[in-house]
DNA sequence: TTCGTTTGACCCACC
DNA sequence: AGGTGGGTCAAACGA
């Protein structure tokens, strides 16, 4: 089976936003308009209208020919109200239509009739529930909930003090977040379309389960230029919104919505990106976190330690983040976090960590619950279940392997914080994490690429696993993340509630799989819009199929088109035998259904 | 005065 | 045993 899917921007407009899919087997004909509904996903609780967007754009359509009225007119006329409503529009079925209704030229754009401002002011766009408090301040960024706001909004914004904008983040102000949105519900439709399934099993079964995770990684890590496949043109966009996020002090309240001190801060090796370390103040309670931030701010990874051992402190904040998370089905994503991620689409959302808010919280890394469930599920693992730590293994070495394994990023990745709007998806999250505990055993630099490269193993007795992990020489921003062996046990339990999602990996067997991870988006990236699935590690089931969602992203790739049918050979040809394997898409999609 | 951040020093695991 | 590097401590500082 083959499956392609490619996400690429076709103008700065927003509205042109391309989605394009293919599939032998199978294609997503569901990804049209409701490519642009910015609905809330499945999981999301649908408020009272049963309209689509897609519905509405069509009834535009029908009655456009003439008027210049705006869609939010004409829909305030329909719910009588003169004031945009924020509907949550269910999500389509995920029909699978012949291949022949895809093409791998295809694509959906808005039609000429409607003007992306139009769309931008549509009612529908934006569910509260997706909007999700930074992981690290805990804040609802301002421009994620405003639908109106152009990039002179931006301006004005980054000049905003950061107090102004901490007194902001309660006030819901819907300010815009043109393409993070699209891209965002665009991605998450898509994924959810791919993997209905497991995902949604996943979150079922995770969030039944204790959230004891412990730790959970979170990379907000938009790929700047890379983002050619994806989206180019919400450059300005992000750059604006990474200024003003930048602005933004990182409270010591995440938006987790437990309490937070600084500890530390140290440079590590081989990032660029300082990493901060917290503990949560409440007494006694064990839980830490490491927060990696680019040098202008962003978040680049969040991994967090431990199981807090109280309920979240009571704040109005809190209410609001909860409110926010607790129905939404992150998936990075950080975001998180946002994160950033906050690009991350498709995730489940843990209590808002991601930003990534979207962040992944250690409880739930992947999953969203509601803050009850959240708060028993962390007394659960505190009680001992689900904790998959080895409690006899010192603390800190238990952090620094998880750590390692989870959390690499590329020097100058770029954690979009805003996209907290975004719902980061638990693939990027669960996908950061294979599932698998991962020990250091080495480091060098291997011909062809001058990063070096790092070696674990996996730290199952007996278990002949081992991957290595190094950034692309060709772009610093990507991570390559390469597998050899077979697993000869399970997944650990309980080790990230995400994991079983989309991580298959290497269960049971990759002999060599590899998975790129784009870091966030640079500075000078035009292309700011973050894919969802950028960080997806997803070794392949049989270890023959390595591939990378970098490809997604990369300069000349048009999503997954560009990743199917891309040799890899950028990352082949680095003298890794075990890399120059040609990609097996069908496997990734499989992974992603399942 | 309290609380949080900063930052250099220290500890410790690993190689 | 020494080097390296990540994690933590704690005094100083600031709001």
């Amino acid at each position: 089976m083959h499956f392609t899917i490619s996400l690429r921007q076709k103008s700065q407009n927003p509205s042109h936003c391309v989605f394009m899919a293919s599939s032998s087997s199978g294609s997503l004909d569901t990804l049209s308009a409701n490519n642009f509904t910015f609905s809330a996903h499945p999981f999301m609780p649908t408020s009272s209208s049963s309209s689509s967007f897609t519905d509405l754009l069509q009834q535009e359509l029908n009655t456009n020919t003439n008027t210049t009225r705006g869609l939010s007119d004409r829909v305030a006329e329909r719910t009588g109200s003169g004031v945009p409503k924020f509907k949550s529009i269910q999500p389509p079925s995920l029909p699978i239509s012949p291949p022949s209704l895809f093409s791998p030229t295809s694509y959906f754009s808005i039609p000429p009739g409607l003007s992306p401002a139009e769309l931008l002011d549509s009612p529908v766009l934006l569910n509260v529930s997706n909007l999700l408090p930074s992981p690290t301040t805990g804040s609802f960024p301002p421009q994620a909930f405003n639908w109106r706001n152009n990039t002179s909004n931006f301006s004005q914004q980054q000049k905003s003090s950061v107090k102004q904008e901490e007194k902001n983040f309660s006030d819901f102000s819907f300010h815009t977040q043109k393409g993070l949105n699209t891209t965002s519900s665009t991605l998450f439709q898509t994924q959810q379309q791919q993997q209905p399934r497991s995902y949604q099993n996943s979150i079922k079964q995770d969030s039944m389960k204790s959230f004891s995770p412990e730790i959970s990684t979170l990379q907000t890590t938009n790929n700047s230029h890379s983002n050619n496949g994806f989206l180019s043109d919400y450059g300005n966009y992000n750059q604006q919104t990474q200024t003003r996020t930048n602005t933004i002090r990182e409270s010591r309240k995440s938006d987790d919505g437990y309490n937070w001190r600084k500890y530390g801060q140290k440079q590590v090796k081989g990032s660029e990106n300082p990493r901060s370390y917290y503990k949560c103040t409440f007494p006694n309670c064990p839980t830490k976190k490491k927060v990696e931030r680019s040098l202008d701010g962003q978040i680049t990874e969040i991994v967090y330690k431990g199981s807090h051992n109280h309920p979240k402190p009571q704040s109005t904040r809190r209410s609001s983040s909860s409110s926010v998370s607790s129905n939404v089905i992150q998936g990075s994503s950080q975001n998180t976090t946002t994160g950033e991620v906050r690009d991350q689409s498709f995730a489940t959302s843990t209590h808002g960590s991601g930003q990534m808010d979207s962040v992944a919280t250690p409880e739930n890394s992947s999953i969203s619950v509601g803050d009850d469930d959240f708060d028993r599920a962390s007394q659960r693992s505190k009680s001992g279940g689900g904790d998959d730590y080895d409690e006899d293994e010192p603390e800190a070495k238990r952090w620094k392997i998880e750590g390692e394994n989870e959390g690499i990023s590329a020097p100058g990745n770029r954690t979009v914080r805003e996209p907290r709007v975004v719902v980061q998806t638990t693939s990027d999250i669960d996908i950061l994490d294979d599932g698998y505990r991962w020990r250091k055993y080495g480091q060098k630099v291997v011909k062809g690429n001058p990063n070096p490269r790092s070696y674990y193993k996996c730290t199952h007795p007996a278990c002949p696993v081992r991957k290595h992990v190094e950034r692309a020489s060709h772009d610093l921003r990507a991570v390559i993340t390469t597998y050899e062996g077979k697993h000869n046990h399970d997944v650990p339990a309980a080790r990230g509630s995400g994991s079983r999602s989309l991580s298959l990996p290497n269960n049971n067997n990759n002999n060599a799989s590899l998975a790129i991870r784009a870091p966030a988006m640079s500075n000078h990236s035009n292309n700011p819009m973050v894919n969802p699935l950028r960080n997806v590690r997803l070794p392949s089931s049989d270890g023959q199929a390595p591939f990378s969602l970098e490809m997604l992203q990369s300069p000349g790739g048009y999503g997954f088109s560009g990743l199917l049918a891309s040799p890899l050979g950028s990352y082949m040809n680095e003298g890794n035998p075990t890399t120059k394997e040609e990609p097996r898409d069908d496997l990734f999609f499989e992974s992603l259904l399942y």
